[in-house]
DNA sequence: ATTAAATAAACCATTTTTGAACCAATTTAG
DNA sequence: CTAAATTGGTTCAAAAATGGTTTATTTAAT
C-alpha cells in the first residue's frame, strides 16, 4: 500500500531512505537478505537511479546496508535474530558461557523433580555414551552428548527449559563446530566428560541439590578450559 | 501469492535461498523431508539450475539441508517448537526457574565484560524503573523491568544470552503471565524489586561478581516466593 | 538569477546467471 | 541381475545484471 502511493508520487532521496529504513528495522528486510537492484528500485519508487543511490549512501553511513560490486545491496542489520541467525554469530565460548547458566540449574531442578522414568532414560543415555568406542570420533559423541543433557533437561518438568536446551542443542550442530570438536573432544577428555556425567547423574539419583549442580558447573568450566587451550 | 510472484519471474540465488530457508525453518519443509530435485526446481522458479546450486550452497552451509550424488536433497534441520507455542506452554513459575538458571550468570558476565557505554544504559533503564510513579500499575513496570534486565544482558556482549534474554521477555508478555502480573506487582513489591535492581547494578559496577550473582539470585528467590505465594 | 537537487545516459569493473555438456552415485524398471 | 533413468557434482565461456562513476541537462526552491 505504502509502497505504490510511493511508486505512483516521484520520491526524493528522503523517502525513499526513510521507506528503506522503515522496513529494515521493522524486519521486513532481513539480515543478508537482498535488496532490489537500483535501477529496479528506481523504476519502483519512480524516481532516478541517482536518487536511490543518494538513499542507498545514507543506509550505508548507517551501518544498514553493505553494497557489493557486481553482487547486490545487502541488509546488514540484525534484528531480533532467528535460530540459524543466532548460531552464525554465537561464537563456542558465548555458548559454554550461556550454558553455564542453566545446565546447573537444570541439575538442581532434576533433583527436584525428576521421576524414575525420567532418570531411566537419562541413565540410558549415559550408558550410551560410556559404551561408545574409544574412537569413536568427536561427531558420535557429540550426539551422545546432547542426547544426555536433553535427558536430564526432560527430567526437570520445565518446558522452558527443555526448549532453550533443545535450541542449544541446534546451535551446537552447526558447522562452524565440526572443526573445534577435532581439537577438543579426544580419548582422553571424553574420559573426563564421561566421569562428570556420571557423577551429575549420580548426584540427581541421591538427590543431592549441591551436588548435582556443582558437578554441572565443573562440567562446564572443563569444556570451556578446553576451548580456551583448543584456540591457543 | 507471494511465493508466485517469485516464481513467475527470475528468482536470482538469495531469494531461492531465503525462501527455501522460510520453508524449511517454518516446518513447511520437514525433517529427512527431500526437495525437488535441482533441475525441478530451476524450472519451478524460472532461473537456471547453477542458480539453484548456488541457493542450495548456502542452505548447506547453514547445516539445513545434505545433499547425496544420486539420491536428492535432504531436510537435515529439525523444527522445534516456536517460541508462541512454547510460551502458550510455559507456567510463571517455570519461566522463574529458568531465569534463576542464566540471569545470575547475566550478572557474573556483565561484571566481567560491561563497557562504560554498557553499564550507562543499564543506569539508564535502572532511573526509569525507579521513576515510576508508585501506582504506574503492574504493565508499566513490567515493560521498564524488561528493559533494565536486557540492558544488563547487553553488557555480557554474549550475543546468545542477549537472545535468550530477548526470548524470555517476549514471553513475559504473553497473556497467562499478564494475569498474574496484577496479584504480585504491588507497589510494595515494586519498591523492593527495585531495592534489588539496583543492587545488582552497584555490584555490576564496582566489579563484585560474587555480589553480582547473588543479588540477581535473591531476585529470582524473591520473585518466585511472590508468585508461589499469588498462587494461594 | 542562483543554487541545490534530481534526472538521464553512458561507460567501467565485478559478480552472477546461464546453458550445455559430462561425470559419479543412486534409484528404478525390466 | 542388468540397463535405463534420475540425482547431485563439476567445469566453462558467454551473456546478463550489479554497484561505482562521470557528464550534461533539467527541475525546483530560494
Amino acid at each position: 500500500m505504502a509502497n505504490e502511493a510511493l511508486t505512483n508520487d516521484h520520491a526524493d532521496a528522503n523517502s525513499v531512505s526513510a521507506e528503506l529504513k522503515r522496513k529494515i528495522l521493522g524486519g521486513e528486510f532481513q539480515f543478508d537478505e537482498r535488496l532490489p537492484a537500483e535501477r529496479s528500485m528506481a523504476k519502483q519508487y519512480g524516481c532516478s537511479r541517482g536518487t536511490v543511490r543518494v538513499a542507498m549512501e545514507r543506509l550505508e553511513n548507517l551501518n544498514l546496508i553493505e553494497r557489493r560490486i557486481g553482487s547486490g545491496t545487502f541488509v546488514i542489520h540484525r534484528s531480533i535474530a532467528s535460530e540459524s541467525d543466532i548460531a552464525n554469530i554465537t561464537s563456542p565460548i558465548e555458548l559454554i558461557d550461556a550454558r553455564r547458566g542453566f545446565e546447573p540449574q537444570i541439575a538442581r531442578l532434576a533433583v527436584l523433580n525428576a521421576s524414575a522414568k525420567g532418570l531411566q532414560q537419562v541413565e540410558q543415555a549415559l550408558l550410551e555414551l560410556e559404551l561408545l568406542p574409544e574412537d569413536c570420533g568427536p561427531e558420535q559423541f557429540s550426539v551422545a552428548d546432547q542426547a544426555f543433557h536433553l535427558a536430564l533437561a526432560e527430567c526437570t518438568g520445565n518446558s522452558l527449559l527443555i526448549w532453550l536446551c533443545s535450541h542449544i542443542n541446534n546451535i551446537r550442530s552447526y558447522r562452524q563446530w565440526s572443526a573445534m570438536k577435532d581439537k577438543i573432544i579426544t580419548p582422553k577428555q571424553i574420559e573426563l566428560y564421561n566421569e562428570q556425567h556420571r557423577a551429575i547423574f549420580e548426584a540427581v539419583i541421591s538427590r543431592d541439590i549441591d551436588a548435582a549442580e556443582n558437578h554441572a558447573i565443573a562440567h562446564l568450566q572443563l569444556a570451556r578450559r578446553d576451548l580456551l587451550g583448543a584456540t591457543t
